[in-house]
DNA sequence: GTCTATATGTTGATAGAC
DNA sequence: GTCTATCAACATATAGAC
């Protein structure tokens, strides 16, 4: 029966792993229908076009991640959302130094890319910066923006070098690093 | 005759800009052979394989990188060369937010690559990170490695988010802020 | 060394039976 | 809704004349 089919769902979520390992340019739809047992004709009853599974992947990782910020947005007090937001990098550590940052990845990607999809790279990161930058609002800090900067600029560095060196204790140094500048403040 | 053609010249370099503004895989040789006046055909007679592209363009970008540290270098003391490096990216921060860094992009989209290109993402980024760390080890820092990690990080967190927003001005309120911390060490 | 023509393989996308 | 077969476009790469 359509209404009790899964494959909607097992198509993004194998599109979603895909990308991350591979990059979009680099995954194909033969590819995503393969690992999700779906036909490759049966694709486009789903997506319309390839784009349209890129617009899933995006909407799916800034949900993900608007729901981790919403998490860590109930800690008390300013700078215990930010450590606590922390705790997050540390903890995908493995796949950070395998994929690099989900956000950051993708961003970059598009970016390069003469698509619809290239104005998406800027709400991708935006997500973060705009709450960290009102952590730092809130905690009365007049330069909020460029503390909202560099603790983004904290997370995609330590990302795409634990990436290119491949080396998970890169995050966990970083963040270390990051976790005292903010205690500092 | 032979040996007064530029063509070799002129591929390497159609391909660097190209490769810069659209990333690798999304670069094709016809991209390429049309960019340089060179016609498809008479590639293959200069690169065997696009891979071949690939390792000329890591080859150019390291050695640039290499030639732009040796100048910074002859500043008097580590902190000097540190701060004199930043002068670069400050230099650039429009190709900078209109593409992303020239290595940080590389090497990114290289690690997700299935190719033996795959490997020299970790040489891009060490050129600057060996380099960087050396600096704080002369300074006498027994955390040198750490704040080397810090210097990179904050050069590629800057350059991908000036990206993302496509805003050349995250670069200098970036680089400004990376000056002092450096001058306050 | 140079270039045209073309082979070969892959990819996004469609047609149409079931 | 599902799936097989296939198209059309494009990309890497090669053949071979000049």
């Amino acid at each position: 029966m359509p209404r009790t089919s899964d494959k909607r769902e097992r198509l993004i979520r194998s599109a979603d792993q895909l990308i991350l390992r591979r990059g979009f340019r680099q995954t194909t739809l033969s590819d995503i229908a393969e690992d999700s047992g779906v036909p490759l004709g049966n694709v486009y009853y789903y997506f319309k076009t390839k784009e349209e599974i890129g617009r899933a992947i995006i909407s799916g990782r800034t949900e993900a991640m608007k729901s981790l910020l919403a998490e860590c947005s109930q800690a008390e007090d300013p700078k215990s959302r930010l450590l606590q937001f922390l705790d997050y990098p540390v903890k995908v550590r493995r796949e950070l130094a395998n994929n690099g940052c989900p956000l950051g990845t993708l961003s970059y990607e598009l970016s390069h890319l003469n698509s619809k999809l290239c104005d998406s790279a800027k709400d991708l990161i935006n997500i973060v910066l705009e709450w960290s930058t009102h952590q730092f609002e809130l905690l009365g800090r007049a330069d909020a923006r460029q503390l909202g900067l560099q603790f983004v600029s904290n997370l995609q560095g330590m990302s795409l070098i634990a990436n290119a060196l491949k080396d998970p204790g890169v995050v966990d140094e970083m963040v270390e690093r990051t976790r005292a500048w903010i205690a500092s403040l």
